[in-house]
DNA sequence: GCCGTTTTCGGCCCGACTGTTTTCAGTCG
C-alpha cells in the first residue's frame, strides 16, 4: 500500500512549490492529490494495474504520470526537482503559526535561514524592520508563533474528539451565561465528528458585539489572538487548542453554519454547484445577483441548490454531494437507535463498576440490554477471569436478571483474548455457555495477526471481533493486520466487527467501517466502558458510523434483544 | 495541475483580521 507515501510526497511538493512562489492553483492541485491519496480506500497499485489512475476525480494526466513513475521506479523526478535547494527543516517551519510561505521565503532568501535556530537569530536582526512589510508587530507575532509551535508541535496538532468535548460543553454554558440567547452551534470537524479536531469553531446567532468582548474574557483562555466585530480567536489554557468564535446575524446563520462546518472539499463542491446555477454561496447566504435566496437555515441552502440536507458527518466529499443531488441521502444511524452496549467491563476484571451499578446506569439510559464482557484468563494486567470466577459471575448475572426483570437484560459475555499462538483463551464449551462472545487481540501485535483473527472468526462461538486494528490514536499504530482481509472474512463467516467508541480507539475507523458496511458486514458500536462516564462515549462511535454512511440495519445493537441475538452466528 | 450543459483555454471559493499600508499583502480558515 503506497497511498500514504504518495500522499506525503505530494504534500511536500505542494509545500515546496508554495515556498518557491509557484502558481497557487497548481499548488492546490498537489494538495488535493495529497488528500485524495490519503483517503483513497483502495490500494493505488490496483488502479495502476488497471490503468485507471486518471479516472480518479482530481487526478489528471500530469499527476497520474508521476504516480506511475513512482510505482515503477520508486522515484519521482518532480519531487526531487521541487525539493532542490529546500531543506526539510525549512518546510517544517511552514507549521509555525503566523509564518506563511511568503514570509518564510524572505527569511530563507534574504537572511539565509535554514532552520528554526536561524530564524530566531534573524528575528533579532536590526535590519529586519527596514524590510518592506516587516514591522515590529509582525516580528513579535512570529515570535509568539514560534512559542506556540513549540508548545503544540506545530499547528498541525490535533486533539482527540473526546478531549475536546468537555471544553465545548463548558464554553457552551458560559456563552449562555453571558446572554447568547439564540442559536449556538459548534461547527468544524467537531460537528462532523472527526476522530480528531484541530480547533473549535463556534457560531453564535446575534449581532451584539458585547458577546465577543465577554467571550475573550472567559477564564479558561490563555490569550487572545484576534478580536474584531464579528470574530474572535483565543487559545485555551490547559490544552492550547485554538477556539474561533463568530457572531452571525440570523439571516445568515444557516449559510454560516454550512460554511464553517466544512469540510473544505465539501464546501468547494457545493460552491461549484451554486456557481454552475448562476448563484453565489458564501457564509452570508446564497445569492442570485444581489438578492439573497437562502441562508437562515442549512436545509434552505441545500434545498435551493436542488440538494437534500446532508448530515455533517458525511460532508467530506466522499460521494455525499452526488447522493444529495440524486435525493438518495440515507437516514443514518442515530445514538437514539442504540438499544444496548455489548462491551462493558465490571469489577470482576478491570472495570470500576459492579454489574448491578452498570445495570442501573443502563436502565437510566434506556438500554434494553447490556453485555458484561470482562477479560479472559491471560489478560493478567486486567485481572482476567479464570473459568471458576467466570461461572460465579454468570450466576450473579442470573440473579440480577431476576431483580431487573429484563430492564435491562444482562447478557453473559467475555472479551476473550486471541492468544499469540492463535488459540482462544477459553475452551469452546465455555464460549458456548455465554450469550455473546467478543474476541480481541491484546498480545502479539506483530505475530500473524491477520491469520489469528481469521481463525478466531472461524470459531462458531466468536460473535464479535473487538477493536479490529488495535490502533490508539496518536499513540500506537495498531496491529500488523490486513484489515481488508479481515473485513472480507467477517462477511464470509458472519462475524460482527466492532466500532469501538472509546475516543482513543474509534476502531474500526470511518473508512474501514464504510468498507465493511458496503460489503454487508454487520457492525456493533460498543463503548468498552470501564467507568461511569464512559457510557457516553457511545456518541463518538455513532459519529464514526455516520461518517461511514451506515444506517440502523448495519448496526447489531440497534436491534431489539431477540432480533439482535438472532443475528449472531451461534444462533443462525 | 485540473477541468468542461456557457469553455480544450482560462478559469480555479471567498471573506475576516492584522499589520503596514494610503489601497494592499499575507495569513488563516
Amino acid at each position: 500500500m503506497r497511498n500514504k507515501e504518495l500522499s506525503n510526497i505530494f504534500e511536500r511538493i505542494a509545500d515546496a512549490l508554495e515556498l518557491k512562489g509557484e502558481n497557487p492553483f497548481k499548488i492546490n492541485a498537489y494538495k488535493k492529490a495529497s488528500r485524495i491519496f490519503k483517503e483513497l480506500p483502495e490500494d493505488i497499485e490496483v488502479y495502476y494495474k488497471n490503468n485507471t489512475i486518471q479516472e480518479i476525480k482530481g487526478i489528471g494526466e500530469g499527476i497520474a504520470k508521476k504516480v506511475k513513475e513512482y510505482i515503477e521506479t520508486g522515484k519521482m523526478h518532480k519531487y526531487d526537482e521541487a525539493m532542490k535547494g529546500i531543506k526539510p527543516e525549512v518546510l517544517e517551519m511552514l507549521n509555525i503559526p503566523q509564518l506563511g510561505p511568503k514570509t518564510l521565503k524572505i527569511f530563507k532568501d534574504k537572511f539565509g535561514v535554514r532552520n528554526l535556530q536561524d530564524l530566531e537569530i534573524a528575528l533579532n536582526a536590526r535590519e529586519l524592520e527596514e524590510f518592506p512589510g516587516m514591522g515590529k508587530k509582525k516580528i513579535e507575532n512570529i515570535r509568539k508563533g514560534i512559542e506556540l509551535y513549540r508548545q503544540l508541535k506545530g499547528k498541525g496538532r490535533r486533539y482527540l474528539i473526546g478531549e475536546v468535548y468537555p471544553i465545548v460543553n463548558r464554553i457552551n454554558s458560559l456563552l449562555k451565561g453571558i446572554g447568547a440567547k439564540h442559536r449556538i452551534e459548534i461547527c468544524g470537524s467537531f460537528r462532523r465528528m472527526k476522530e480528531t479536531v484541530g480547533d473549535i469553531d463556534i457560531l453564535v446567532e446575534g449581532e451584539d458585539e458585547d458577546i465577543i468582548k465577554k467571550f475573550v474574557q472567559f477564564p479558561l483562555f490563555e490569550r487572545t489572538l484576534a478580536a474584531g466585530k464579528t470574530k474572535a480567536s483565543v487559545i485555551e489554557d490547559a490544552t492550547k487548542i485554538q477556539i474561533d468564535l463568530r457572531l452571525v446575524p440570523s439571516i445568515s446563520f444557516g449559510s454560516a453554519l454550512q460554511y464553517f462546518t466544512g469540510s473544505k472539499p465539501h464546501n468547494m463542491r457545493v460552491r461549484e454547484i451554486a456557481k454552475s446555477r448562476g448563484l453565489k454561496l458564501n457564509e452570508y447566504g446564497l445569492f442570485k445577483g444581489e438578492k439573497q435566496i437562502a441562508g437562515t437555515n442549512e436545509e434552505g441552502v441545500y434545498n435551493a441548490l436542488g440538494m437534500d440536507w446532508i448530515p455533517p458527518e458525511m460532508r467530506e466529499d466522499r460521494g455525499e454531494v452526488e447522493l444529495s443531488l440524486a435525493h438518495k441521502i440515507p437516514r443514518l444511524v442515530e445514538t437514539s437507535d442504540i438499544k444496548g452496549d455489548l462491551h462493558i467491563h465490571s469489577t470482576y476484571s478491570d472495570g470500576n463498576l459492579t454489574i448491578e451499578e452498570i445495570a442501573e446506569i443502563a436502565r437510566e439510559m434506556g438500554y434494553e440490554y447490556i453485555g458484561i464482557s470482562d477479560h479472559s484468563i491471560s489478560a493478567k494486567y486486567a485481572r482476567g477471569l479464570n473459568i471458576e470466577t467466570l461461572k460465579r459471575k454468570n450466576c450473579e448475572i442470573d440473579e440480577l436478571n431476576k431483580k431487573f426483570k429484563g430492564k435491562p437484560y444482562i447478557l453473559k459475555s467475555a472479551e476473550v483474548d486471541i492468544l499469540s499462538n492463535g488459540t482462544l483463551d477459553y475452551p469452546d464449551e465455555i464460549l458456548k455457555s455465554l450469550d455473546i462472545v467478543i474476541a480481541a487481540v491484546h498480545q502479539g501485535f506483530k505475530k500473524n495477526v491477520t491469520k489469528r483473527i481469521m481463525e478466531a472468526m472461524e470459531n462458531p462461538y466468536v460473535d464479535i471481533i473487538a477493536h479490529p486494528t488495535g490502533r490508539l490514536i496518536g499513540k500506537r499504530e495498531g496491529y500488523d493486520v490486513d484489515i481488508e482481509k479481515v473485513i472480507n472474512y467477517a462477511g464470509e463467516t458472519n462475524t460482527i466487527l466492532e466500532i469501538n467508541a472509546y475516543y482513543e480507539r474509534l476502531d474500526l475507523n470511518d473508512i474501514n467501517a464504510r468498507i465493511a458496511g458496503e460489503k454487508g458486514v454487520m457492525l456493533a458500536i460498543n463503548t468498552d466502558t470501564h467507568s461511569k462516564f464512559m457510557f457516553n462515549n457511545i456518541i463518538f462511535g455513532v459519529g464514526i458510523a455516520k461518517r461511514a454512511g451506515l444506517v440502523k440495519d448495519n448496526i447489531l445493537n440497534t436491534y431489539p434483544l431477540n432480533k439482535m441475538l438472532k443475528q449472531l452466528k451461534r444462533n443462525g
